[in-house]
DNA sequence: TTGAAATGTGCATTAAAACGCACTTTTCAG
DNA sequence: CTGAAAAGTGCGTTTTAATGCACATTTCAA
């Protein structure tokens, strides 16, 4: 997985709550920045951050076996 | 999902592949400070130090729906 | 088209992650 | 038990994440 596709779970998941990055932000309590800094591919947020954004949209983050069959 | 749940993901997988701190810092190129760290629970790691711990481990990070009737 | 809402970016500051090094503590086979 | 390997911690430095603020750019319904 690429860190796309981390961002992209984030944002449609966002989309699908339609909710904007400023509510994100403020229901979440990370800086509106750092969201929109994450969002746009330009971040590499910490663990806390990514925990505080997928507590607010009922994610969580996991380690799962890797599939090497697929490419 | 708590913070540490990641963590065993990760020390399980690598106790499995019966490699140590030392070795997956190397392999990863995350530096054995920020390893032992993050083992131990005191750290906060980013996501690319997430991401080469992964990779390394032959694991990836997602953001899955967070399962809501089981507690 | 148009303007407001939503998103993206430049800049500066503060707090903290990443890191190396040396040392302590823990683990465990023999 | 015992010693060596593995894991954990204190300390200091450098890099950078997190953040606010102001402004630019994009999106899109009316």
């Amino acid at each position: 997985m690429h860190h796309e596709t981390l961002i992209e779970s984030v944002k449609s998941r966002r989309d699908t709550l339609k909710i904007t990055q400023e509510m994100l932000a403020d229901l979440s309590g990370v800086g509106l920045r750092t969201l929109k800094q994450f969002e746009s591919g330009k971040g590499n947020p910490t663990l806390e951050t990514l925990t505080k954004i997928g507590d607010t949209l009922g994610m969580e983050l996991i380690f799962t076996a890797k599939n090497l069959t697929a490419d």
